[in-house]
DNA sequence: CCAGCTCATGGTATCGCTAACAGGCTCTCC
DNA sequence: GGAGAGCCTGTTAGCGATACCATGAGCTGG
């Protein structure tokens, strides 16, 4: 930097005046100074920045496993944000999801001197590992219960449950199956909560809940067990894979999609329009949770103490899995 | 840390050697610093340290697209290896393939001060990218071809593409048409070299080859007007996703899977054994991939001047979406 | 008994930047 | 024409750590 000022006949608190705020320098200076900057290819050194303003520009994410579609997509949707605002994202993923790492996360993250935090860890390991944060940092959740002590960005799982749950019963389906995802999954619990409560309200019996892991598989398996149950003709599963294996598994055991059992999922994957048959499912903008997030925090870190709830509203796709109740 | 060094009765540079150089520091004295590091929960600041050391413990990750399956599982593959050295990641997504955005990437990075950069953007673009670096900066290339100046990790997407032609070639099949991934993607152009060399090999006709953009509605699209040719039974598509819209063109024209035409996809995605019917694909190790970028650029910040290249093999997987020749 | 070594610790300078204040210049307006 | 108000720019100090060298204690060996 101080050869930057040399060159351009300057103080360095000049330079420094023109990188941060320019409006204070006269622009004929502004211009010697910035031509001085390219000249040199002048890179302001961030760590020293950081050491005196305590400001990073770098935010944290913390998330379980990022190969899952949900998660992924949100981290994408919040890097975009980031990226958008001069922001760099900071990720540091957790081997297993309980206070401990969840804590450990956050300190990794906060001894890089991050902004902030937005933890995605939609379980309900989270609320615990958000009780006691340290004092001064902004943080943000992604999907998590209504009960936590930072702001939340989320889709809105009970809305998206119920009009899967409507969509079967309006088909003419007596009640409505549903394959859930693993318990402690705010995810989970809130389909499931959502899925109950419309059963409940028009007064249909409400099924053994059934539950899956998240994968193929699962569907897979408890496919195989529900295709032998005859009086099963709606089933609404708690993400787009398990579907899968629930719609492979149902064609293998000779029960028909959607004349003999219908079948919702629950996210809207890529794929799932290429289903067999094309899955009617609940579609999720991971992406705008994401930016919402990112949004929040970004208040958050600019002292705001504003909204602490951000929904964002889910959207039936209806697709050929779902048909009339025979 | 000058209150840490005061309540253990030593000098600052005491704390600073029992954090970084244990061993030169006496036991007894060792312990009170460490009491009184918990005691007041002191932590180091980091952007202070970079500031003196130039070395952060932050690597940087330049990506593209994160919510594609490769890219994504990579990631994920880093950050564990990452996190296991100790490592933090910061990742900067791009929002187009070109040289440009790939420099800037690695710009933002760097005036993080980040340790090493790994590049996961296997386009043709990344190598004009690549071309001039900031010298001193240890850079890794994910999935690039040849000819980089910088170590590469990759998936030797050649001989899996050549597996998987031999593999339909040895059911019987005259030839083997390609589903190709969009041309200027490394992956993509390796795919169709394997297979191109392979049909040379085995004195077979080399087909037109057929491009489509990684999504399963392109391979549905495509798939529809293969369904049309009839002396087509073999294909090798190019990744599984546009496997899966192939599998549903062919079935809604009619065309039987394996008995009338047999498809083998690339990747495994967690999904392929649960499409209709189970895809026959070769299975890459992205995560172990992620860990050889990382070994590398370990070695890299090191100092090493070795390996400059680590293949990972893939896997031919066999299901039921190949069979012999009718 | 002391030169000469090792080992543990301390003092000081410094990394690159910006906050806070100081000062010089121009301009306005009575 | 001079006081006062702005506007720019410069000076100084310090952010929190580590590198480097100095120092003193304890030990070895002739």
């Amino acid at each position: 930097m101080e050869d930057v000022a040399e060159l351009a006949g300057v103080s360095a608190m000049t330079v420094s005046r023109v990188l941060n705020a320019p409006e204070k320098v006269r622009p004929e200076t502004r211009a010697r100074v910035l031509a001085a900057v390219r000249e040199l290819d002048y890179r302001p050194n961030s760590a020293a920045r950081v050491l005196v303003t305590g400001r990073s520009g770098v935010l944290g994410v913390v998330c379980f496993d990022t190969t899952l579609y949900g998660p992924a997509s949100t981290l994408f949707g919040i890097e975009q944000a980031a990226r958008d605002s001069d922001y760099l994202v900071s990720i540091a993923s957790l081997p297993a999801l309980n206070r401990t790492w969840i804590t450990r996360g956050i300190d990794r993250l906060r001894s890089q001197s991050v902004d902030g935090v937005i933890v995605v860890a939609p379980h309900e390991s989270a609320a615990e590992g958000l009780r006691n944060l340290p004092p001064g940092l902004p943080v943000v959740d992604v999907g998590g219960g209504t009960d936590l002590p930072v702001p939340v960005a989320a889709v809105d799982q009970y809305a998206g449950a119920a009009r899967a749950t409507r969509h079967l019963l309006s088909l003419g389906h007596r009640t409505v199956r549903h394959l859930s995802g693993p318990p402690n999954w705010i995810d989970a619990s809130g389909r499931v909560a959502g899925w109950r409560s419309v059963l409940e309200a028009e007064g249909r019996e409400v099924p053994e809940l059934l539950v899956g892991d998240w994968t193929a598989y699962s569907g897979y398996e408890i496919g195989k067990r529900l295709a032998h149950e005859p009086d099963v003709t709606a089933i609404f599963v708690a993400n787009d894979h398990m579907a899968m294996g629930v719609l492979r598994a149902l064609r293998e055991m000779g029960r028909r999609v959607p004349e003999d059992v219908s079948v919702v999922g629950f996210d809207d994957v890529p794929e799932a329009a290429y289903f067999w048959p094309p899955l009617t499912t609940v579609r999720q903008n991971f992406g705008e949770v994401g930016r919402q997030a990112f949004q929040l925090l970004l208040d958050r870190i600019a002292g705001g103490e504003g909204e602490a709830r951000r929904m964002v509203e889910p959207e039936l796709v209806v697709r050929e899995s779902t048909g009339v109740s025979r």
